[in-house]
DNA sequence: GGCGTATCTAACTAATTAGTTAAATAACCG
DNA sequence: CGGTTATTTAACTAATTAGTTAGATACGCC
């Protein structure tokens, strides 16, 4: 996992238009046209989305007569689930007394920012 | 989870330079000097990412003297998480028939882009 | 070949982003 | 108070993004 490849896959996620073509390519393959039609937006503006989704490997373009398919390909989002899951714990909330420990020496005691030669 | 509230996690997550900021803050708080230590970039460019992980609510600032001490703040995360969930049955890839069925029709029969009077 | 539908490219604009440097603010320390 | 350290704000620039309209391209059909 290269680091850009996750911000392709992040900033392609960023947008609520993009997400909503994910969403409708769930229920499968379909057309341009009407990956655009809920949107009150021109036809160009959809295609520069849909790159922008083709370019993080979210999506597949087929080619049938003139129409251009498209359709999710959702195994990048399991690279960015994957980056998600190393945080799992701390929205878990529950830190075991280790994990407590090497957050405080980390932090130099816990006590203070930056060291201990401070002391308020 | 309103839709832009998605829009300000995602976007935070899609700058290498931030993702790098929360993996210094998950191991725990510190100074925004410290922060800024690994990377080649001047103070204020630091600042503005933490306003940018601060918008997506992924951060938490202190006020210790002189110092601004951040902290990570993982629950968004969480709800980026649950967004991604919905997709995890496309790249597990084992889809059980009743889903397979049901993309079929969606797609006016599985076997064309757009509708069932055309015929290749 | 010429028409109609689907889609893309080009060229442009406006807004946002990521960075810079210089100066302002805040707080400790002697 | 005056100096030092930490951080932020302001003002600016360059690149990128999200949209537009107009025109090009691709393909099937008659």
């Amino acid at each position: 996992m290269t680091p850009d490849r996750l911000d392709h896959i992040f900033s392609a996620l960023a947008d609520p238009t993009r997400r909503a073509i994910l969403a409708r390519l769930a229920l499968g393959t379909t057309s341009v046209t009407e990956l655009a039609e809920p949107f009150r937006m021109s036809g160009p503006a959809v295609t520069k989305h849909l790159k922008v989704l083709e370019r993080a490997g979210l999506i597949i373009r087929g080619r049938e007569a003139q129409w251009r398919p498209c359709s999710l390909d959702a195994a990048p989002l399991k690279d960015a689930t994957d980056w998600l899951e190393q945080y799992r714990r701390f929205w878990e909330g529950s830190f075991d007394r280790l994990e407590e420990y090497l957050q405080e020496v980390q932090t130099n005691g816990g006590k203070d920012v930056r060291d201990s030669s401070r002391d308020k």
